[in-house]
DNA sequence: TTTAATGCAAAACCTTTGCACATCA
DNA sequence: TGATGTGCAAAGGTTTTGCATTAAA
């Protein structure tokens, strides 16, 4: 995975303290984090940010794709390092525990797919949900 | 598919004009619509309601598994109708066209994924992205 | 008549925008 | 220094809540 400076670097943006904090709080999360979670753990962590920094922030990084939007069904959005590998999220309905899905398996159903619809597909998102062990 | 009236009825719930229209509404849509759209086909309709009640109608059919809330990425939610057989949306990133696929081709995913996982997978969405006849 | 639904006003959330000031390269 | 990022205040869009009134059963 590669570091948070050499995001920033890669990227040509600046690197300002905000940036290289919001970063670093994705770099060391194993889930997709709201908005309002990383203004939680950067205060945690003292860092000192505005709200619509955070947003900026994260705007400007999916702009550039460092960062990848989720949804969960939530109302809000949720952002993801795009480096992580090709994966779905298994959530669990009683306690929202996230859990990465490796190999998703689902070239087979895109494929098929391409040659029943006339569009070119480019993506997709899937989202599983179900009970963790501890909640079923 | 089940017909307003019938719907209204199996809920129990009080058969209101409000409810009536925005079951039509649904019943006569090809695809996932939110609260917004919903408000102006009601005013094209002549059909006067709050766009609270509008709100309050969808997550009371939503509640009663009338309705199924789903997700396009839009910072907003959608409603279609459960009674649909299970699908999957295949939209368009450049116009907005919203296709229905039918068979998703999941079973199998979904089963190894049982397998490989300690959850209990209860349900999954899936949303295909990619660009349509007229915007290739 | 009793319970549930509606309308209106107000607020809660999540997110964006404008603008002056600060900071990185 | 010049371009970009930040903070603050304000606003925009979507959705919810409280409460008095109205309508369904």
């Amino acid at each position: 995975m590669k570091s948070t400076l050499k995001v920033m670097h890669d990227t040509g943006l600046k690197k300002t303290p905000a940036r290289i904090a919001i970063l670093d709080v994705f770099h060391h999360s194993s889930k997709p984090l709201d908005a309002d979670t990383i203004v939680d753990l950067l205060e945690k962590h003292d860092v000192k940010t505005d709200r619509v920094t955070v947003y900026r922030t994260l705007n400007t990084l999916t702009d550039f794709n460092v960062l990848k939007k989720v949804e969960f069904g939530e109302g809000k959005f949720r952002y993801e390092l795009s480096s992580l590998p090709h994966h779905h999220h298994l959530i669990c309905t009683s306690c929202g525990r996230v859990e990465d899905i490796a190999e998703c398996g689902m070239e087979d159903v895109e494929n098929k797919l391409q040659k029943r619809t006339s569009f070119v597909i480019k993506q997709h998102n899937a989202e599983f949900f179900g009970l963790c062990t501890k909640c079923q």
